[in-house]
DNA sequence: TTGAAAGCGCTAACAT
DNA sequence: ATGTTAGCGCTTTCAA
């Protein structure tokens, strides 16, 4: 493959005035640029990145690791990410961590080595290490999750107030033993809805709890909803903490024969393209998924102009939307 | 942050002999590369990544280009590239070309120019170019749509043969006027399975025909299949191409109160997570996603262990799971 | 405006 | 078994 030298030498200029040329330098001959210019395309050169990136100390690459490529949610984010990385030039290179800490860190380790510009990363726990990034100058932003031991950028959303709201919406629909499925000890997301859903609870003098851990997989949700059901005291009514759990507990209550909305009240958070199209359609807590993942973007690339900036942490709001899933 | 000579000044040795010793070569005395690990670590040291491949010419990261990461087929195919990169030691990062051969074009620069060590893509448009790529000697394979242009390595599904099943499975249930709504032409599988439909319905005496080509995305496809709804002679079944443009014509049958099943066929290509909860449920033609993406991983790595084997073109079959929506 | 030359951090000959 | 050294391909002073 051509390199900088071949291209030199068929214009008949140094490899400094080729490099110059071809990224657009002001200062070199119109006339020789163009020369380089037929030079660089007889030979169909293509610049070396690595040696580019090695030289410069930069490189003009994002990465997203998140921990569900599966999860809608998780892939709406990664196209606000892309869309504004795009415009500013970064390509955004996604990882995927699987609900893994291993992985994570295998890909934060990647991202280091590759000398990335920066990361925008849903944090699988909230203890996942960081600061070898952060002290050698790469900026990280947090989504979704934050990262509990830096005070860096994070884009987050008031996922326990909106857990209160459906909770209470559940309550009042006349749903009367209302349970809650969500996600591991430590993922902070799954802390805060079954904090927001137990502060309902708490507000109301009718409604007992009870409420399931589990991983955020479809199976495990399906397993968790399916020993919920057949408990002597079963819930008529769940909040569930994301989408690919709500699939699960969906095929549970298909299982038991039990129809959701007359039968037993169902809210889920993220509004996956699904499901309104259930029949019932499906309550949701829907999320501005795609937002979170520009804001992060313009958050990481104000961050990599300037590092000194003091850390944003910006919540946004999920919004309640009722459909048939929560009303008998 | 740490080079190589930091870490070679501490542990009193050559910068060759830190190489060797991280690097876990068997050459290197016991002692001394343990004294060279300690000052790596008591130094953070992370080696870069970008020197390293510079030097090495190659790099431990795979490029992935899909064609829509909001898909849930494509994500499934991420997963089984990843799972095996992952045990072979290669890192996969994700790029996601949305459907559009300009971000592709672009994405595959970037995997040219970053030196990646292979690439898997599934190509937007038959007419690709990764000439460049080829050249330079990365190798690429081709999932879910074959690139016309060159005889490389590709796994692709037999969807043609899946249509046409999946089309006299909806004649056989005693529809008769049988549509399909399929993507742009020159999108290889969006052709095949007009194909595949068109000769089902060539040899069948009762079926006639209507079909409509539109985008891949859900807002297309539910224009379409109002246009189709509200035509003269409207169609009493449907065959559609993927799964995101099956929620748009859920939408539209929705907003005309047509009940899928009974008074409407529906057969979608793939599997969604979700198809199954519908009521009825979704009769598809489920493709093995994983084991495109796991199969072509392999393919990949295999030829880049022996870039001279023979192009290898694997062909999978798509199973027909009939359920509720294809039965009257 | 252009060229010569240094050097980014690493690995691999080669020499010892 | 270890060190010396050259060089991967590029950008960027520094001089001219």
């Amino acid at each position: 493959m051509a390199t900088i030298s071949d291209v030199a030498a068929r214009a008949g200029v140094s490899t400094a005035t080729v490099s110059r040329a071809l990224n657009g330098k002001s200062t070199v001959d119109p006339a020789l640029a163009e020369k380089v210019r037929e030079a660089a395309a007889y030979l169909g050169y293509q610049p070396n990145g690595l040696a580019r990136n090695l030289r410069r100390q930069e490189t003009a690459v994002l990465a997203l690791v998140i921990s569900d490529v599966e999860n809608p949610f998780f892939t709406a984010i990664a196209r606000g990410v892309e869309d504004v990385a795009q415009t500013a030039g970064y390509s955004v290179v996604l990882c995927n961590s699987d609900e893994n800490a291993e992985k994570e860190r295998r890909y934060l380790d990647v991202a280091l080595q590759e000398r990335v510009a920066g990361v925008v990363l849903s944090p699988t726990g909230g203890d996942t290490d960081v600061t070898q990034l952060l002290s050698r100058g790469t900026p990280v932003v947090a989504v979704d999750r934050p990262l509990n031991a830096v005070d860096g950028d994070q884009v987050l959303v008031n996922t326990r107030c909106a857990a209160d709201e459906a909770t209470r919406h559940l309550i009042e629909a006349g749903y009367r033993r209302i349970g809650c499925l969500t996600g591991p000890e430590g993922v902070r997301t799954a802390d805060d809805r079954l904090a927001g859903y137990q502060s309902a609870i708490a507000a109301s003098a009718q409604a007992t709890t009870c409420y399931r851990r589990c991983e955020l997989r479809t199976a495990h949700a399906k397993a968790a909803a399916l020993d919920l059901l057949d408990e002597g005291d079963a819930p008529d009514a769940l909040l569930i903490a994301n989408s690919t759990m709500a699939i699960g507990v969906l095929e549970a209550l298909r299982e038991r024969g039990i129809r959701p909305g007359r039968d037993f009240g169902l809210v889920s958070f993220d509004d996956a393209p699904w499901a309104a199209l259930l029949d019932p359609p499906l309550t949701v807590v829907a999320q501005p998924a795609y937002e979170i993942g520009s804001i992060a973007a313009r958050l990481l690339l104000d961050r990599i102009a300037d590092g000194s900036r003091p850390p944003e942490a910006r919540e946004l709001a999920a919004r309640l939307i009722e459909r048939g899933s929560s009303h008998r």
